[in-house]
Parts: C-alpha cells; structure tokens; sequence
DNA sequence: GATGAATGAGCTTTCATTCAT
DNA sequence: CATGAATGAAAGCTCATTCAT
C-alpha cells in the first residue's frame, strides 16, 4: 500500500467498482483512471477478484476502525448506539464509493461475496453485543439482538443509499437525528 | 405471460438472476433451465435487459400487491405499520428469489437500474405516506418521515437477506415479532 | 465431424498446429484459416486443448487404421513389419502435418501431452507385440521388444521429419527399403 | 559462462525449457530458480530466444565431445557404432533435461529452431560418415546412410524419450545393448 | 412460433522486454 | 553488475445477439 502506484491503483479501483459493479467494471477503466498500464495492476495484485476482496479488506477494517474503536466504554448502550449511527453515517458520507459496494457486491455465491459477507458479519457482530449489552442491563427490550442489529445496519445502510443515489451531493449526516430517534425510541418514540 | 413459453422462461430468469445476478446470468443457462432454445427467448423478449426489466416489474408489482393492498383503511398507523412488515416479510419468504434481486440489482447508474429504483420509490412511498398519517393524527414522533420509510424497508430487506444466506431454509415470518418492536417501539420499547 | 464447418476448422487447425505447435498456434489464426469467426471454434469444441485433443484422436485412430489393419494374419513377423514400415511412411506422407505434430507435441507434462503419449504407447504397443510374434516364432533375435518397437517407430518417424523439414517435397516413401533393411536385417545385412 | 550468475541461469533455463517447453517457460520462473532477478537474466542474455540458442549450442558441443571425440580410429566401423550407442544413451542419462529438448524444440520454422537443426545434422552427420565408412570396407550393408543415420539417432532418442517419461529413474544405459543388436544386426540379428 | 449455429466485440490475464536506479 | 517495477501487445475465452430455416 505504501507503493504510490498501488495507491492509484486503489483509488482507481474503489471509484470503478461502486460507479460499475464488480462484474461491469474492466481492468481497463481501472487502468486508465490510475494512470498506469494494465500490466501494472497484475503486477501488484494476482486478479480482478484479489483486488477487489483487497479493497473490500481494507474498507471494512476501516469501517470497523471509525465506527467501533471510539466507543467510550462508560457510556450507556443508548449512548453508544447514538454514537454508531452517527460514525457509520459519517463513514458513508466520507466514503460513498465503499457504501454503494457493500450493498451491491455483498450477496451471492461467489467465494469474493461469501467473503465480503464474512466481514459484514463482522462488523455486525460487534452493533448486535452492543444491543444485548443494552437488553442486559435494562435499558433496551428485544429478543433478537442479531436480527435488532442487522436491521439497523441494514435500514441505516439503504436509507444512505437510496439519498445518495437520489442526490449524489446529500450530505447524509443529517439523517442521524432521525435515525437515532428511530432505532432508539422507534416511531412512537416519546408517546406513553 | 400467457404463452406457456413465456411463463417457462420467466420462472427460470428469476432463478437464473437471484443466484448469479444480472450480469453473471447467462441467457444460456436460462435457456437451459427454461429448456427452451436460446432464440425463443429472444422471440419473447427484446434483449436480456427487457426480460429483467419485465421480471422486476411483475415482481413489484407483485409486492405491492401483496403488501399495500389489503391495508384495511380504519386501522392505526401502527397497526397497518405492523401488516406491512409482516406481509413484506411474508413475501420475501414467499419470493426469495425476488428478495435477492432487489437489493443486489436496484444500486447503480444502468438504465434498467434506475427503472428498479422507480419502482421501488413507488413503494416506498406508499410506506412514507403511512408513517406521514402515523405523524400527522400524533401517533408517530418522526421528522423525516421519508427516511424512515427507507430505513423500515432496508432494515426488513437486509435483515431478511442476511438470514437467507446464512440458511436458505430460514422462515422469515418469525422475524415479524422482533421487527415491528424494533421500530414501531425502538430498542427503549417499553421503557419509560 | 459432419458439420461442414466442424471439418473447415479440423482442417486449419491441423494445418495451424503442425506449423506453429500448439503453443504458437492461435485460435486467431486457425478462425482465419478455416473461414469462420473465432466464436465458432469455441461453439464446436470446448477449448484450444480439446480442439488439439480430438485432432490428434483422429489422427491417432487413423495411424492405427491405416498401418495396423490390414496386417495379413498368414504373413510372417518380417514380412508384416516390413508393411508396417511401408505403410506407416506412406500415412506420413500423406498426412505431414500430423507427423510433425507426433513429434513435438507428445512429450511433456501437460494433460493434452499425457494423454497424447497414450495414444502412441496404444499403437507402439501393437508393434512390440508383431516384435514379439517375431521373436516367439524364432524369427528375430532381441531380448527387449518394447524398446526394439520404440526406436523402429522413433528411427522412422525422426528419419521422415528431418527429411520433410530438408524438403517439403519429399517423397517418403522412398524411405521404405532402406528402413525395412535397417531393422530387419541391421546394419550388417546380408553379412555371414 | 564463467561469470556465477551465467551459471546459475543457465541451471535453471536447461531445467525450466524441458520441463515446460520453450513457449510455456516464463523467464520469471527461470529467474527464480536461478535466484537472480529477472533483469540479470536480461543482463547476460538478449532474449529468451538467446538463452535457448545459447544452451542449445553448448549442450549440443558437448553431445559431441561425449559421443564423437572418443571414438578410437582403429576400430571397425561397429565397434565404433557400438560406442556411439553407448555413449549417446550415457549422455541422455547424465543430460535426461537435454535430450527432452532436443526432440521437443527442433522441429519448426522459427529461427531458433533451424540452429537448432543445423547443430542436429552436424551431429548426425558424422554418424552418417561412420555408417559410410562401414559400407565402404564391406563391413554394413545399406543403400542410404543418411536415412540410416537419422534412423539410428531418432530411434535411440525416442526409445529414450519413452522410457525416461515412463519413469523418470529409468536408467538410459540398459538399453545399449539391445540397441546395438537392433541397429547392428536387425531383428534377425544371428539369423543365417 | 421456435430453433440453434454462427458471430465478433470485449473481457481477463500473461509475459518478454525495458530502464531508472 | 544487478535489480525489479512497469509496460502493453497479444492471447484464450465468453456471451448477448442475429438470422436462415
């Protein structure tokens, strides 16, 4: 990664893969955006497939990183959820291009999908503790912490994508005061 | 559709497009699966475009059907909240096929992507219309109301998704319960 | 084999393989020479490598077809090998092209290589058994007939490929005493 | 060749081409069995066409030097046969790697392998000129020595060629002296 | 209506060669 | 002397689409 071309390489193939799709997108375009030969880019990663689960590595790490690791241990789960919704909308606003991938590519049979899905659970895993940590100590009432966790990512996920591709400049961290409101209190949030 | 050719064809698209995905189907293996010859699927269809296009607009269709269309009108917002999730669910179950397709095919800058779109924010606005009412008779405390119509539908379709490839036999209806107290009630569901 | 196109790209093929070698020889070329587009190749056969597979099939079967069949069963071992040697350089004259590929394409690791080698240890096999006919009947003298029947099929074919590469012309069968006297009665022939 | 590095890629060209062939070989894999990069490669040698000539010419100097040098004078024209048999199969033993390009790489219009015929029929040649020299003093008995020769050359490197595919640990050497009955005495080697 | 052989543009991947260091 | 990142031409293969039957 720390090779300058690679680094093109990188940038070229994250814009490539979200405007096109993994399948529609050729190494060509994603040559061309990086300014380098086509060779170049075998010469730094074995296939599309092995650059595309690298890209996909890399983004996931750095979701977990921006949206987990600030978690101040202290705070109540609500606290923490809030915070979650937050960090993982500004991630998406900051990267768009990753956003559209995880939900385009993530869903099949190929071993790149199965992979791919393989770190969203990951990431989901760590929202669906942080529900039955709230559910423990009373402050949240769900039975199922894992599906409560994949329907947040999942309904923060889409209502980012839906805005962005209605308007490509929406700035989505407007939507989380009402996607804390939500997923916190629901829609009869605040009623008796 | 009434040509039993047609309806052949039809059945094994969706196959051929919920498992591989658009651009991985192969108007072959449709073909095969429909066994009829690849030339008469062109017969019945303009191109393989037109026969997804087709698909997608039978299938939502379908959905709107199913879901929108037996609201009973004098109920609360929060009970005809809790019928489209169940009936929403209900059809994914029903049409996994079709459940897949949605959120892998719908994100992207292809014209038959868009059309996906169309329709989908044509359901969806049937769900923001019902959470509008929610709002408006003081049932619901939301501000964006649109929003949260995307978050309900991504929430069920992700979750869905996610336990469907985690295990393909998964009955999706037992995940009503937990989601309308998800979001009718939020996680505080329940709490003072 | 009775599609009139499946034999237009026999025909080029072998005509392509025997002058490039498999490795050089492109798909490219061989569509050229056969008149048809590249895409056709591929609806007859499943690869570059099944292409040259059935090729040297055929070719194989018609070797053995042509030197092995009309053996007359009464003849004595000399006499049967002495046809053997005359009919084998007479197929070589007629079919060059697959003589030359005999040679190159037969030793190697590869699959196509293993299983070509197969087919010549079929047909060698059959030599080695009129060998030891031969010796079995008291006609000839020598304690290893499998190598004996390598170097009689060796010695003939390398004899026919340095001349057919001195001189494209060359008739081959003219070969045919003077490799008769060579194996069957040695170099010192006639001599007390 | 006397630089290290000469020798070392030189190892691993002769390795590489006969394990491979000349096409399928990858200077990258000959770099890196010869522990150098690939430039150095380049560094010593012009092409990848220029390390197979080089390689050719010194294995086929010293198939000379091994079969052709020590040939007594004095002997008769069999005795001196014999040797060449012996020797030739004693090269094929010690340069197994060598004797798999000789009969792989020849036989074609490209310009390395018309050098390399050339060296081949300069080495047939004086197999040809001792077949000749035995006629001459009444001692064998054919009509075309060249064709002799070939055979005689062809047939000990293919009866090779098979055993050494056969079982890589074959030892080459056994089958001197059936080769010599063969080609000295013919089948009906002993025969009145 | 239905067929399936034929097409060719377009894709991923390989690899000999170059050259700045 | 030696290196290895970079190159780009060239190759095998796929597949939506067409059309004569």
């Amino acid at each position: 990664m720390r090779a300058p071309k690679t680094r093109l390489i990188f940038d070229a193939a994250i814009d490539t893969f979200s405007e096109r799709g993994f399948e529609k997108a050729t190494m060509d375009e994603i040559a061309a955006k990086a300014n380098v030969a086509k060779g170049t880019i075998y010469y730094h990663f074995k296939s599309k497939e092995d650059l595309f689960v690298f890209l996909v590595e890399e983004g996931s790490q750095l979701l977990r990183e921006r949206v987990l690791e600030k978690l101040p241990e202290e705070a109540t789960a609500a606290e923490r959820l809030r915070l979650v919704i937050r960090e993982q909308l500004a991630f998406f606003k900051e990267y768009r291009d990753f956003c559209t991938i995880i939900l385009r590519e993530a869903w099949g049979e190929e071993e790149r999908q199965r992979q791919f899905r393989r770190m969203l659970v990951h990431y989901v895993r760590e929202i669906e503790a942080l529900v039955a940590d709230g559910v423990a100590n009373g402050e949240f009432l769900v039975e199922d912490a894992q599906t409560a966790a994949w329907s947040i990512f999942g309904g923060l996920s889409i209502a980012a994508l839906h805005h962005l591709f209605a308007d490509p400049e929406f700035d989505l961290t407007v939507l989380s005061p009402g996607c804390e409101t939500l997923f916190i209190g629901g829609l009869q949030s605040g009623r008796p």
